[in-house]
DNA sequence: ACACAATTGTTGTCGTCAACAACGAAATTG
DNA sequence: CAATTTCGTTGTTGACGACAACAATTGTGT
């Protein structure tokens, strides 16, 4: 049943039997499938934005937070972590780190006494300002890789999965 | 600094101060990233896939190491990696359950006795038939949400975005 | 008013995954 | 032959998603 992919070899002048050529591996259907290319995507991106914002030590989880966070003032966990898809114990960590670095605070809410208003600090407010500079300098490298109408097609066919 | 917030909600009619009303959060500048919305569209589909494949056990990252070892026998371990973008060391445990599983198998190679040629066993090679039937069916699911054509040009591209 | 359920933030645990370092065995290079 | 590189392997670290359980607080039904 390899006799198929050694014949093709053969037939290509390969030498050894079911051997593979160097740079020439065959991904099969994968490479339609929208799972595995979106997968290599998203690593390479989540990478580069890494890279990116490695000189002010934020990550991708923590930049959505501290952006959700700067436009909305006052909002408690559960509403953040559901808009983000976060779970709400993962926040309670991601949120002891940024409340220690002194860029967001939790204030206890007068209204519901579980609860915590969210809060960027007067530094956090300047601090999102450089970093969404540098967000915007990671995603000029993804431009520079599809080119500004493809990005757009990008972001607007990723909008038009997550609101189907 | 968050009058400027509390007052619009006031002109809004809010009665609260910072309160964020129920659905609707601002993301910001979030939805004009495409790391976060890929983030969130990949997270979707691996859920959907191994929700899919639940039935075989099988997780994405095994799917694409039988498919590429289905069509590529006798490749060695670390050319699997690397056209995976697969780590060489979280490899081996994957292999090893596949192995386990009697889907696939490790063959000493003659040529190389450092290496190993990987090849789907009789029985991974008909399981595998089944996978990608399940595989499409939860391509399907994509489609579903994108359209025909919208799935098209998504795979475009990403595949053009790998290409650069 | 009171028992009961639901919610909020929190702690802890488990499994997956990417990344990295290090090792023995074997191959390659000089 | 000596030095270096490659291959598979083991182990560890940290980010992450998922889940369970808990105390404090709020909401609900009667």
């Amino acid at each position: 049943m390899n006799d198929r992919a050694g014949q093709a070899a053969i037939l290509e002048g390969e030498a050894t039997r079911d051997a593979v050529e160097p740079g020439r591996v065959d991904l099969d259907v994968l490479d339609d499938h929208v799972g595995y290319l979106i997968r290599r995507v998203q690593l390479w991106i989540f990478q580069d934005f890494e890279r990116t914002l490695a000189s002010v030590d934020i990550r991708p989880a923590e930049y959505s937070v501290l952006c959700v966070v700067g436009a909305n003032p006052g909002l408690p966990q559960t509403k953040l972590a559901e808009t983000l898809g976060i779970e709400r114990a993962r926040l309670v960590r991601l949120l002891d780190r940024l409340e220690a670095r002194n860029l967001a605070k939790r204030v206890p809410s007068a209204s519901d006494r579980r609860s915590h208003e969210l809060h960027l600090t007067r530094e956090g407010e300047a601090f999102l300002v450089q970093l969404k500079a540098l967000a915007r300098e990671h995603e000029g490298h993804v431009e520079q890789r599809l080119g500004a109408k493809g990005r757009r097609d990008l972001l607007a066919l990723l909008q038009r999965f997550l609101a189907a």
